[in-house]
RNA sequence: GCCUCGGUAGCUCAGUUGGUAGAGCAAGGGACUGAAAAUCCCUGUGUCCACAUUUCGAUUCUGUGCUGAGGCA
């Protein structure tokens, strides 16, 4: 079987991802998919730097305000929309361009990670958080090396995130999976735009200080009018809202907020390269201080004829 | 001008009863298979302001100077 052909564009958050995306799908008759967790969420737009209106409406983007805020969303559901997607716009007879910066979600999509059956489950979920939290972390993990000894000791103790996904399928008997194709799944040309790291930290402050002057707070007041706040919505603790929700309920600053907002942003983004490190398949393209996108687009063209 | 308290890691500071020093944050590195913008792990040599004195040995005591903050004139 033939694979299909995709071309991802991905790399550390503010560097230009979606307006190289727009500009090469226009060229290639490409549809975009995002491959970015938090995009496909209405209502969240200042703080997830979404695409504009006109953005959008330049080519047709897929995965993108697709479902409420409180939604939950995950890696196995953009593995399998995604790859349904490919195949639709495959068949139109166009290219898709996958956009996008959640390194997991590329890395499932492209090396098709298999994952384990079992679903997600709230209500066992907060049991066993809940049992952590009286019970202490240790008891957690003990249970888990009970369960399923080869996953515990992949983790650690702490990372109760993993360890409640983990415990969460044994308890349904099943393991958490780590399989995967050692090929791409797809016939794919990878471009990573790069940055050199004291110009990725100064375009962050800048998004972040434009995103408070673009109204993030008056977004995040509404989100939690609408009633929606940590507490019960996973998308709120993400990156700008969960600290403006800080700000708003009171238990700091506004100007703690903003910086808190900043770090954790330049945080994320060294925990994107850390992926992308590990997929060796990647073309990358440097952007520089003058903003070379005009070469680096065409750079891209150039290697998909 | 006088008095007091400071000057130690990029920042805020702790500490050494004299044997050349350590926390938090920042920063760097890493893990990641159904929350991933989440969750978690690892990494601390720096003229201890300068010069001099005492001492086997001073970042630590003493003196002087420089410098910051506050107070009194």
């Amino acid at each position: 079987m033939v694979k299909e052909r995709v071309v991802v564009i991905l790399g550390p958050t503010a560097t230009g991802k979606s307006h190289c995306g727009i500009a090469l799908a226009k060229r290639f008759r490409g549809e975009i998919i995002s491959g970015d967790s938090m995009l496909v969420y209405r209502q969240m737009n200042i703080g997830t730097a979404k695409p504009s209106e006109e953005e959008l409406a330049m080519v047709l983007h897929h995965l993108i305000n697709i479902l409420p805020p409180d939604a939950s969303y995950s890696v196995a559901d953009f593995q399998q929309q995604a790859a349904r997607l490919i195949h639709e716009i495959t068949d139109r007879g166009n290219l898709p361009v996958i956009v996008g910066g959640t390194g997991l979600y590329i890395k499932a999509l492209l090396e098709d990670y298999r994952f384990s059956e079992v679903e997600e489950n709230p209500e066992l979920r907060r049991q066993l958080e809940t049992f952590a939290l009286e019970q202490g972390t240790g008891k957690l993990f003990a249970w888990l090396q009970k369960e399923d000894p080869a996953a515990a000791a992949r983790l650690h103790p702490n990372d109760i995130r993993r360890v409640v996904r983990a415990l969460e399928t044994a308890l349904s008997g099943d393991r958490v999976s780590q399989q995967k194709r050692e090929e791409l799944k797809y016939d794919a040309t990878v471009f990573g735009l790069s940055m050199e790291r004291e110009l990725l930290y100064e375009r962050i402050n800048r998004r972040v200080d434009r995103m408070i002057r673009d109204g993030l707070e008056e977004e995040v007041r509404f989100l939690l009018k609408e009633g929606l706040s940590m507490d019960h919505c996973l998308s709120m603790r993400s990156l700008g809202y969960r600290q403006m929700e800080e700000y708003l309920t009171g238990q700091c600053d506004r100007e703690t907020a903003i910086d808190n907002i900043k770090k954790g942003t330049r945080h994320f983004a060294k925990r994107q390269i850390t992926w992308y490190k590990k997929m060796p398949y990647i073309h990358w393209l440097t952007v520089d201080r003058d903003l070379n996108y005009e070469k680096i687009v065409t750079d891209m063209a150039n290697a998909l004829v």
